[in-house]
DNA sequence: CAGCGGTATGACAACGTTGTCTAAAGACCC
DNA sequence: GGGTCTTTAGACAACGTTGTCATACCGCTG
């Protein structure tokens, strides 16, 4: 049968009280203990019943809020998730929603209760809507947020930092330290705050090369496709043409490198191209796409890792979590990223 | 607060064990009091507590199984699970599992050893893995298995089938018909049934336009990119070259797009590509894939409704299924899916 | 009428965990 | 050196449900 908390007690010789502070991290368990009680964790192989927690009253559910059509964001997302939880004794439920519905905050009203939720993952668009955060203040819900932009210390709750901003200036410097003056930007929803971001990375990085930024060649558009394939269409008309392209994923990067094909233009010969996000397709694509790497998995993780030890803090009434990261994990990842630049085949010097 | 059996006993005038047998439909409890505990409990809204319930026994979460690196295909999986799961008072809880890594099934042994899991959705290459079936049958844990293949109806468990052998066979018989001769076949690894039944769907099309096969033409290799690739960059090397290319799955043939423009050679004009599966990156090539479109979340939404099905007659001690599909869900799909042939841009008649 | 078997109902334990309260041991202050 | 505070650890109840056993009642039979 499988192993409970108490056959964890009586291997540990302690009483199955203790098991439980060690499991849930709580203070004042002598470090001696500790070790003792998680060899026999280990042992055994023990992992805590969640309907018995649940039950009790503590849920152990995440819960990971989306509404993405990238299925490869989605899934790596899940997978850094799952693999944190899983260590760290929860349990994760994915659920999708449709952010455009309206009825978003009665979905997630249903969802919450049932009360087996003891916290949230937000990715964007969710995580910048302040409708729903309120609600979730509100409740005193434990939730995380992966968001645009680089740390803000005023912030209450944990939050992931993504900086598309610093990963767009670094495409945009590589760009025009490649010779390219002309440059276009193809945003996303401005909705999306990474797009907001990234085009104001490529702003800043025109004015560091000097170069004065052309409103024609800041096209808004949307995060995908035939957006991508239709804005480059009509950028491809102008005289003189950009000599290359900056998408802000790689979605439309593929758009910009199908329209470039169909008017015959030479990728990168002729077009530089650049895109965001380095999914899987971006190496499937002819030339092999130059992009950003965003580090998707290890995201999710640390934003599972931040969004539990805020639940075990709010049960114990505060400042705990501080405590136990300088000594259990000094390899705890940080709370920024900054997506780096991957070089294949669609970028060169521009041409004379 | 939530009601709990305890408030619908006492607004019934009854004990909690009474209204606990009622729920449960256990004989034995007297007709006037069962309408009496029914009506207390409508008007309090009550629902059992999962968790609890789970603490005492009964499971209520479905594993999704699978090792995939096709995200999109996986994501579609699950929302259409999702759905079915959460209409029928079921959770869905996803497992990825690397295949190769033979720990298998200690893995499993694992997630199934909490006995939170009522049912499993097994996709390939698990649901054509014999010890692990034998496994589940030995544990009497209900299961649904996802394979390749026709309707077998000696199996003892539900089963979804998607019919590649004639999918295959249609996309064969369109090359064929478009006057293709030497149409080369890019296999996936054998390991997948789906693999092979696409290889047997191919040649028999072949047959019935009586087409000698060119075992030259018949290049085995992995479900990926590179391999496509490399395969292509092999055959375009040919003397006479085939003038078609039915790749096993959109991935192998985004490779031999790749390798086709590398080496000059035009799609579709001198050499039509054929995929499989329609995932969103066959739009975003170009020319854009042709290709078989897989409904994989009907596929899914099959599994999950026919799988829950089990668990309640498994439960109820047998043939109680059969009583309610007749009136609740005439609808309920079937157990069989063919994909379908989406003719897009990468496809036209042999070249003379 | 005593004894028996069957049926309808209730009391209580159990599931595995966490929260609360309390006890023991040591550190610290005057 | 005695009292008080802090740290550490255990005993016990509680969560909402189902399983097991006991009880009360009924109608029979001998």
């Amino acid at each position: 049968m499988k192993a409970t908390i108490k056959d964890v007690a009586k291997l540990a010789g302690v009483s199955f009280k203790t098991v439980s502070r060690v499991i849930n991290r709580e203070p004042s368990v002598g470090e001696e203990l500790q070790e003792r009680v998680w060899a026999a964790i280990k042992e055994l192989n023990y992992q805590p019943n969640i309907s018995a927690r649940q039950l009790r009253g503590a849920a152990s559910f995440i819960a990971f809020i989306y509404d993405n059509p990238n299925s490869h964001y989605v899934i790596e997302m899940q997978h850094g998730l799952l693999a944190e939880c899983r260590a760290q004794g929860y349990e994760l439920l994915i659920h999708p929603l449709a952010a455009g519905s309206g009825d978003t905050m009665a979905d997630l009203e249903q969802l919450l209760s049932t009360g087996h939720i003891a916290g949230l993952v937000l990715t964007p668009p969710f995580s910048e809507n302040p409708e729903l955060i309120a609600a979730l203040r509100e409740r005193k819900l434990p939730f995380v947020r992966i968001v645009s932009g680089s740390s803000d210390p005023a912030e209450p709750e944990p939050c992931i930092y993504v900086d598309d901003y610093q990963a767009a200036f670094d495409i945009t410097d590589y760009l025009a330290g490649l010779g390219h003056r002309r440059i276009a930007f193809l945003g996303g929803e401005d909705i999306h705050r990474s797009s907001v971001e990234r085009r104001h990375g490529y702003l800043a990085a025109l004015a560091e090369h000097g170069i004065d930024e052309d409103p024609a060649l800041i096209v808004p558009g949307e995060f995908n496709f035939d957006s991508g394939a239709d804005r480059t269409r009509r950028l491809l008309a102008m005289q003189p043409r950009p000599t290359a392209i900056f998408a802000a994923n790689d979605e439309i990067a593929a758009g910009a490198l199908f329209s470039a094909r169909i008017n015959q233009v030479a990728v990168p010969q002729e077009l530089s191209i650049v895109g965001f996000e380095d999914s899987p397709f971006s190496r499937q694509t002819w030339p092999k796409l130059t992009t950003a790497h965003q580090p998707n998995g290890d995201i999710a993780g640390s934003a599972a890792s931040h969004l539990i030890a805020s639940i075990r803090a709010s049960r114990n009434g505060s400042a705990a979590s501080h405590q136990d990261s300088p000594d259990s994990d000094a390899s705890l990842p940080d709370n920024g990223f900054r997506p780096q630049l991957v070089v294949r085949d669609s970028t060169c010097p521009a041409p004379q």
